[in-house]
DNA sequence: TATGAATGAGTTTTCATTCAT
DNA sequence: GATGAATGAAAACTCATTCAT
């Protein structure tokens, strides 16, 4: 899983073949049909237990966080740490290329409903006790929040520059604490409503 | 060019054979590379034609738009167009499907390129003379624009749901009335700030 | 297609691979699957047609004649033919070869009807007007038929010598004359029934 | 073993590799090499052990037999014990698609052998006494035996279904008590010839 | 322009068999 | 005896691309 994690963000969906990932891994291509059937099945694997194991470090690094400055900072760290790892290409290898074979499809997208539940969760965390909690449909800003996460990294790939996306989180930087007075100004936004 | 848009949107980016092109168009594999040289080119050139083409609509459509709200009509409209013609899951096919083959990326990259500009414009539009246009980069603020819009579609194609997405355009349509009102009340966020 | 029978009788069915076919008739693998879309297929193909072309032979060997006498010489002059041409061993390995993969069974059974519709027209020939024909089922005569012939193939070609299968026609021979005069003999049988 | 021939009857000699015979067995694949070096030696032990088994039940079914009436009966009842048992599909598996396997011919030939010689045995006790003793080769009879039997089985297999087998052992009840008669006049056929 | 046939390199997958434990 | 993991060779099949016509 490991050879099959590193050829993705080598070679790309389209060049994670059995044979190159063998050879990343320095193993057998026939290991992967003995333990995995296939090679989507190994794919599959692999995004799911790299997915299972971000989540965790995501819940952890969020667990306490309930405003958005402090959001920001969290997810830049946590971000900077998908880079170094070299996670968030794979990922992003899989669920776009695996957008594009119709038979992986829905196991792609059952692998990316535990991250807008999170999203949910942490949005919903945020927001508590102000206006927009009630105004705002939530769901609406969790698929957004991983929608635009995924576009962002989409782009980032094809021109393999990072320096969009940091670009963003010093954006976000400076706007967060007005986004933070903003939600806790809570009556202001009743006026205008 | 246009048999390559209809098997992208029919058997995705893994399945636009040079066979399964020439299938859909009833005519012989080989035409493909006498007249674009390579699968990938003819790709390329239908991608290019569909989003110049696209483009057009778009820009006809969003060419007057100074608010909000008519921004979302306009786009909900548009993208209906996107949806029935197929152009858009024909795109989104070439961008994810291109982002997992290294040789295609820089060359979708440089046909998303108008489409950040564009809406780099309408966004510079649409907040002129406010204080948006002097506090936010527009260039973030297109980008993901762009970004957020790649993502939706690429998770909706994953689910073959569209819901999700018109869900969102009726989130967005009751929230520009509000982000108009927001807009043309320069002076309070300099209170708020 | 020749390419395929020769390897049949040269490999057997398990060693007519699609790799050993293009060896025997040095041309490209690949060009199976562009004609015939996968080995099977192409094996039914030529089974098919050595089939079709074998039982015209027969038609017209068979064609005038009325007396076992005759019918015996006439089988052992199209039995040499079919050793001599391969014909036979070919079709032994796949309706052996062929009753082992599931798969191709039914369409191997359907290749052998018309054997068996054959058989049962000449059967009903030589037979006419004699007592057999009201007292014993054509349709197992012939099924027999059939079917030992196949039983003596089977043997034969595991043993790779034919003397059996010669040593039955030289049988036959001297015994034709006494069948056929059994047969016309035709008061006799009624007495003992 | 048992796996071994169960997995003959339910996938054909062509899918009863080790894999498929471990899992039938619910046993390890590596167990095959260990008891028996090879695949194709555990099917050839498996063949010689359901073979002799059945040889002697065979034996003993017909030990006592001198009539063509009683040899049908007593064949039936055994013919069906073979279909029950499965012993018969596993075998003819074993020979059909043995035979397209060069390298196991000679040892599946060896193992009908028996059968040829308990064949021309049964004959030679029916028929002693009479003048087709004399008359006709029994090796012959003893060989076609054999031979329509496996024929028959191959067609059967092809397709799975026994009907046809069925109405000759039909057929061959009706028919046995009038072969015994001319067997026992022995007298006739010097008159006839 | 268009076509049918060809090609070579590649793909996934399966197989019998081996090996260390 | 038994097991899980490994291996190399070979299977079927697909692909982009070329070529002669």
């Amino acid at each position: 899983m490991r050879a099959a994690l590193k050829t993705l963000t080598q070679e790309g969906f389209f060049g994670t073949t059995a044979r190159a990932i063998a050879r990343n891994g320095k193993l057998n291509q026939a290991l992967i049909f003995y333990h995995f059937g296939s090679v989507d099945r190994l794919l599959l694997a692999a995004l799911d237990a790299t997915s299972r194991d971000r989540l965790d470090r995501y819940r952890a690094g969020l667990a306490e966080i309930t405003r958005i400055s402090d959001l920001v900072e969290a997810m830049a760290r946590l971000y900077k740490e998908d880079v170094v790892s070299g996670h968030i290409t794979a990922v992003q290898e899989m669920v776009a290329g695996g957008s594009s074979v119709p038979a992986l499809r829905s196991e792609v997208l059952a692998r990316m409903e535990p991250w807008v539940a999170f999203a949910r969760e942490v949005i919903g965390r945020v927001t508590a006790g102000t206006v927009v909690e009630n105004l705002v449909p939530i769901d609406d800003l969790a698929f957004s929040s991983v929608a635009l996460y995924f576009g962002i990294e989409t782009i980032t790939n094809l021109g393999g520059d990072r320096s969009r996306a940091e670009t963003l989180f010093a954006t976000g930087r400076k706007f967060a604490p007005i986004a933070d007075a903003l939600l806790q100004s809570a009556t202001w936004v009743g006026d205008t409503a």
